[in-house]
DNA sequence: AAGTTCAACGGACCTTGGTCCGCTTAATCA
DNA sequence: TGATTAAGCGGACCAAGGTCCGTTGAACTT
């Protein structure tokens, strides 16, 4: 019952992440961008969004979208950086339903609730969430190297730090979160379920047990 | 001071990883490998050495490997399989290492310590381990979603699972273990040092934290 | 020793991510 | 409205991973 800052983005909080994160609520993408290359841009992700949907992210060419969207292959690249920007901007759209849901929305995930019910539920909306769009965030996660740096990656992490410090957490707050953050992985949580014949309850159990004992003040 | 099975692979425990275990201590790579093979794969396993070591592993690539090591490059994917294969096979030697000191080493690695006194030790070993080939363990761990099922990984979730199993850990052990194991994650190491600016101690006292948490009975 | 077989070999070939650079054109300004 | 400029464009080009298949020769059989 202790939400100092409601409904203000996670950002005004003091957090771990030094002068890192005014930049996570996506400044913006690109100052401006002309006029032809914000059409190809929208033409672009929509082309991709729907070759994903038909023959599975992991599937996704670059040659592919820029033919399909009738672009040069140089302006795909030239707008997304390389395949895994491409994949990253495909996700945004359901990256920030996610993030609206947890830094704005009703209860147990938005402001109005507990630290500690807003941390069980966060996990569980992570989990499903990923779970869901896993097609696409495990072909974006394949870059590994670029994880702990993306937008999305950062406002979780900052999330957590803010949920901890707010539930009175003890020790190193941001270790925790990452701790948190790792459990959360598409890439196990896929392994887990597919692999090792988990279920999504299973895995929310565990979640809340952890964040029993993170939480723990002693 | 309880160690049931002092001296004995873990795999010889019971273990939440159903049969697939069996084959942890690398169950002789091939059955049988004809001469001319043998002696490839060693030449070619020296030269990727070497070249990783000199132009880094991450500009390592196929082609050049087999054209220093005098060979054809279907030879090179014949015997590792792909890329990631080949860095995962040149990490087999320090891997073994570092396996027969948390299996079979001295305390408080090894057997002849206390559950906890050994997952505390496990935590500091592998951070080093990995931090200091940190360069190989980067470039095999871009692939990510082959990760959670090569051996090396499999043998230290186990070792986990039986480490919090013997210290009367409650709970979801297969979960607390792979929790543990994901805060060793050397992209998330190596990132925290090199981005975040952590040190090495840092990390290993959240290490001991962590392992307090998850392993206290209550 | 000769024959048989099949793993191993090699390198041409294909695919795809990513770069480069000369051309085009939207946006701005006088 | 015409000139200027720099962002945008396109597709040839390059590099590297991965596949294929005809050939070679190690190992085993008789």
């Amino acid at each position: 019952m202790t939400e100092p800052l409601p409904h203000l983005p996670v950002s005004q909080e003091r957090d771990p992440l030094d002068g890192l994160l005014e930049l996570i609520p996506t400044p913006d993408d690109q100052p401006r961008l002309r006029a032809d290359a914000a059409r190809n841009r929208t033409r672009l992700l929509e082309v991709a969004a729907r070759l994903a949907g038909e023959c599975g992210a992991a599937n996704l060419t670059m040659e592919g979208v820029a033919t399909a969207a009738e672009v040069g292959k140089g302006t795909v690249f030239r707008r997304f950086g390389d395949r895994t920007g491409l994949l990253i901007a495909l996700l945004d759209h359901q990256e920030r339903e996610l993030q609206s849901a947890f830094l704005t929305g009703p209860p147990p995930l938005g402001p109005d609730a507990s630290p500690v019910e807003r941390l069980r539920a966060f996990g569980a909306a992570v989990v499903r969430h990923e779970y869901a769009h896993r097609d696409l965030y495990l072909a974006a996660r394949a870059d590994a190297l670029r994880h702990h740096t993306i937008p999305a990656t950062l406002l979780r992490l900052s999330h957590l730090c803010m949920l901890l410090r707010q539930a009175g957490a003890r020790g190193d707050i941001e270790l925790l979160a990452q701790t948190l953050l790792g459990y959360l992985d598409i890439t196990l949580v896929d392994h887990l379920i597919s692999r090792r014949g988990m279920t999504l309850e299973r895995l929310e159990a565990g979640w809340n047990d952890l964040v029993g004992r993170l939480v723990a003040v002693e």
